[in-house]
DNA sequence: TATTTTGGTCTGGTGACAAGACTGAGTTGC
DNA sequence: GCAACTCAGTCTTGTCACCAGACCAAAATA
């Protein structure tokens, strides 16, 4: 996406958001950023993606400044920047588009909900008791009532069979 | 995108919405749908996309139930449906974070603002006005102060350059 | 120190995309 | 009613991105 001939020359945020953002399974890893995960393998076992990909990936995202790239000595680990983060609100209306659009039953998968004091969010990730519209650090993720038909095994996908607060370590650095 | 081997088996919402929407210019498309351009000539002019291409997305588009082909007699428009509608809030998010992060002077190209009261939106989406989150057939794009440095003079660019109602057909069957 | 895990790179085959020629239906001018 | 033109595609060819899997060096573990 990110290359010359691209749409970068639309005058269009939209487009530029889509030159950083926009290529298969960028979105997805980032989602997976959103919910703790910060290392090449957690990525790569959850996601079923190409190695070569996922580096492409995570490379461009660190380009863009979306992604930082922590390794002082050991395993590197990759973490949201301020701008990754502000992209949570694109990351959450798409999903709720899929959930609502585009799934079979249609049972939300998962269910987001303000820590503080635990409401849910509507689709539009307003907290309906108090009025805003939180942070992802403030949300806490949920397996909803339409889980997984077929559960996965990864170290991913168990640590999100129970409520996680987002953005906490899936593993942090000392355990590892 | 939307082959066997995609993301499919991820039991994911976001995935799932990837599917439809992920594609290579398959926003971009949307984005002029809502700012009403309904004829495959107009976003080829405007979207300097390939001609193949833009057939395949507006056929994976129809067959994913966002976009109708009407076409009784005369040349064919593709109208947005509600499921189409629904993905403007994921749209104005992308469009925001572009605007916020990715883009150079970072002065906003266009404006939203809500119909009714002529409030410019938040970067939510929202109006400070009403506190409501409006739909798209209730706001106005308005070119905002970084407007365009090289402007295009095809006739969806041109339309743009003044404020027009969200979703209202760029020319009408009748006039075409 | 030996073994395993981790975080990559490299290679070959396949599918997607860009650019442009071509075509047939719809529209316009006369 | 006919010719010219526009419109909405299709087709072809070359290039580029993606996938699967082999390979490899550094870090962690036994």
């Amino acid at each position: 996406m990110a290359l010359g001939t691209g749409y970068s020359q639309q005058n269009c945020n939209l487009a530029r958001a889509l030159e950083v953002v926009g290529e298969r399974w960028t979105m997805l890893v980032l989602r997976d950023c959103f919910y703790g995960v910060r290392r090449f393998s957690d990525l790569l076992a959850h996601l079923d993606i190409s190695r070569a990909v996922l580096t492409d990936r995570l490379g461009a995202l660190v380009d863009a400044g979306v992604l930082v790239r922590v390794a002082d000595g050991g395993h590197p680990e990759y973490e949201l920047t301020e701008a990754g983060k502000a992209l949570w609100p694109s990351i959450y209306a798409l999903s709720q588009w899929g959930e609502q659009y585009a799934s079979p039953g249609s049972y939300p998968g998962r269910v987001f909900s303000h820590a503080e004091c635990g409401t849910q969010l509507d689709r539009f990730g307003r907290c309906p008791g108090c009025g805003t519209i939180p942070g992802p650090e403030d949300l806490v993720v949920a397996p909803g009532p339409g889980e997984a038909v077929h559960p996965r095994s990864d170290a991913v996908a168990v640590a999100l069979r129970e409520p996680r607060r987002m953005l906490t370590p899936l593993r942090s650095r000392s355990e590892a």
